[in-house]
DNA sequence: CAATTGCGTTCATGTCGTGAACAGTTGCGG
DNA sequence: CCGCAACTGTTCACGACATGAACGCAATTG
């Protein structure tokens, strides 16, 4: 059987590459501050969206620092974050949908129990 | 340091009751596939709801059987579920706000990108 | 030239969901 | 009566996964 690589959700994807873009000169720790994830699956989420091709690891801060990366968006990555940005938009809407409907429900019941 | 015991979410808490409300005779494997738990879960959470007092595991199915119980909702388990009702709803309303923010957002953002 | 700071990376550890397996009970057909 | 199949609640070994302390390295500071 192959083995399936654990692959980011939408959400993550989007969150990602939406911070990545806005600010490429930006440590796995500070990043995972700031999305609210661990340091490891940071790294490991990093690792993935690279080998994707969304993102590559330059470094160029400081006069070619051996570390601390850059972690710019390729073109994939740009065209890859806008439709993730839809997806994740009509995910959005979807739920809404099912919220309001959810909600109502909930009404009823709630005025029945009082 | 104390043991937590890991607590039942809202949502459980609130789709348990309501299968058990309006169908007390039910099997706990025919009750998590209702609900979506696996079986150890389901389990699980209904020996909590009965050391909770919400639920009584009374055996009254055909003449006195051992097994098979009946999992009825003692009263304080009927005004747990109008609250938990109540706090579910207020929740997904709370959720309902934040979702229109969010897809404000992001059609700006699509329309950006375009 | 230490010492400190910050970096990416690793991995032992703990947490938690899963469902196959088990023992007990019932109902049915022979 | 007596298997036997079909159900029940319960358990627990297993796997999947998140976590963050620890490590080696580079750059900066004192």
């Amino acid at each position: 059987m192959a083995i399936q690589k654990t692959l980011i959700p939408d959400e993550l994807r989007y969150q990602l590459l939406k911070k990545l873009h806005a600010n490429p000169d930006i440590s796995q720790r500070e990043l995972s501050r700031q999305v609210g994830l661990s340091l490891g699956k940071t790294n490991y989420c990093l690792k993935a969206l690279i080998e994707a091709g969304w993102v590559k690891a330059g470094n160029f801060a400081r006069s070619s620092n051996k570390l601390n990366y850059a972690y710019v968006l390729t073109p994939k990555g740009v065209s890859e974050k806008a439709a993730v940005t839809v997806r994740f938009l009509q995910n959005k809407q979807e739920q809404y949908r099912q919220l309001e409907n959810e909600i109502t429900l909930l009404k009823k019941e709630a005025a029945v129990q009082k």
